[in-house]
Parts: C-alpha cells; sequence; structure tokens
DNA sequence: GCTTAAATATCGTTTCACGATATTACTATA
DNA sequence: TATAGTAATATCGTGAAACGATATTTAAGC
C-alpha cells in the first residue's frame, strides 16, 4: 500500500520550517538556528533533525538546494510554505481559544442531545 | 528506578487540562468538550484519552473528585494549573517567535565563531 | 430479568523522538 | 601525499506516545 502522506507537522518538523522560511540552511545550522531561536526551550539533536529532514523532502516540503562536500542545504517548496503557514495560523488559533475559555464561549457546557 | 516525573505536557494532555480548567468533567465529557471547542481539529479519542487520564492523576495534576456509577468526575490541582499556565505561555511564546521572524531578530544569520 | 446505552478500560499497532554512536568528506599541516 | 582533526550527516536502538478497535462494567428503562 502507498505511503499515506503526512498531514500534519509534528513540533520539531515545524521548528525546522520556521528556520527554512526566510533562509536555506544545511542540517547543522537548522540546528543552531532553532537552539539559537528558542534560547534552548526546543532541544533538537542529530537523531530528531536527521529523521525529519528525508521524510520532509519525500513530502515534497523541502528540496535540496545545493551540496558542498557532505554539506546540503535545503530550502521550502511552495507546498512546504502553504503547510507551514497552515500550521502557524493553527496555532494561533490554539493560543486565542486560551484566551477566550474565560468568557464563557464554550460555557455553560451542555451536552449534546 | 522510579518513574521519572512528567516534564512537559502533550499536546493531548494540555486540552484535557483546558477542558478541565473552568470546570470538573467525566472522561467522556471531555472529549465532547474538546471536540467542541476545538471544531474537531482535535481529535481525542478514547484511547489516547483514558491513558491519559490516570497518568495525570498519579502524577498529581488531576484528581477525582465524584464517582456515580461508572462515571467519574475529574478536577485539577493546584499542580495542574501550574503545569497549564507554564504551557500556555510557552504556546504565546511560540507564536510571538512566529510572529518576529521577519524582523531580522535573527538575521542575517551568522554561527558562532 | 433483559436489553440498551453510556462510560470507562484494555490491547495491539504504528509512529515518533531522542541520545549515542558511526560514517563520510573536506582541510590543514607536516 | 600521509595523516590528524573537524564539521556534517547518517544510522541504530530504545522507550514513549497516539490511536482505533474492541471489550468490559454500570445504571436505567421496559
Amino acid at each position: 500500500m502507498p505511503k499515506k502522506p503526512l498531514e500534519t507537522l509534528s513540533e520539531p518538523m515545524f521548528y525546522v520550517l520556521m528556520a527554512l522560511h526566510r533562509q536555506n540552511l544545511c542540517g547543522a545550522d537548522i540546528v543552531t538556528w532553532v537552539n539559537k531561536k528558542t534560547g534552548g526551550r526546543v532541544a533538537l539533536g542529530p537523531g530528531t533533525l536527521y529523521t525529519i529532514l528525508p521524510k520532509l523532502t519525500d513530502e515534497g516540503i523541502l528540496q535540496e538546494v545545493s551540496t558542498e562536500g557532505r554539506k546540503r542545504t535545503y530550502t521550502m517548496t511552495e507546498k512546504g510554505s502553504m503547510l507551514y503557514e497552515a500550521e502557524c495560523q493553527r496555532l494561533q488559533q490554539v493560543v486565542r481559544d486560551i484566551d477566550r475559555e474565560g468568557d464563557g464561549h464554550c460555557l455553560p457546557f451542555k451536552k449534546e442531545a
């Protein structure tokens, strides 16, 4: 059976895409960028990163743009951008859900009939 | 060796806590609430929920408050509230990271020496 | 008592994260 | 041009988590 496509981005994937949103970077630089950006809150290790990179490439979310020596530099595809934007909006929605939680939006809670 | 304590909330856990933040609910009502709140974006099934509930209870994050028949109603503990608030802030920080990504905050990117 | 439905519990599979370790390719230096 | 060092990538193994499907328990209604 044909491998089912990726539907949602995992958290590490999301940060990889965030790193690549403006700049093309190689794997090691992605790690450095994410660590710097998040102040270490997101710990992206080699195990996680290098399992993610081929996966995202297979899905057509990333693309290799150059290779010098062993160093492979990646860029986001159109599809990747769309997925990234969608995930951003999802997260913003989550935060909005938090903010609204006390305003009675879903309260008082009644079970559906 | 003593089971290591839970450090961060998984996404389903977070939504369970969001559901319980204002109201005490039983498992089935948590599912209903989350589905309604998120418009189905977060699909919380029984398998996920009922593995999570005992775990959160063991960790002192939730507490049973009443039992009628089989129905068990849960409430959040002080510890649970603190973890929930911390996770809210973490998510808000993520969204802030998104918003700042184009302002040059981390650009141009230079590797550390 | 019997049936139905609600709520919870369990099981098995699959996927993922992650650290530790190994490999590859370039660079510098003698 | 051997060799040492280093940066970057790849692999491996373990443990944990999500999740759907299925089973079990309890109460209510007839």
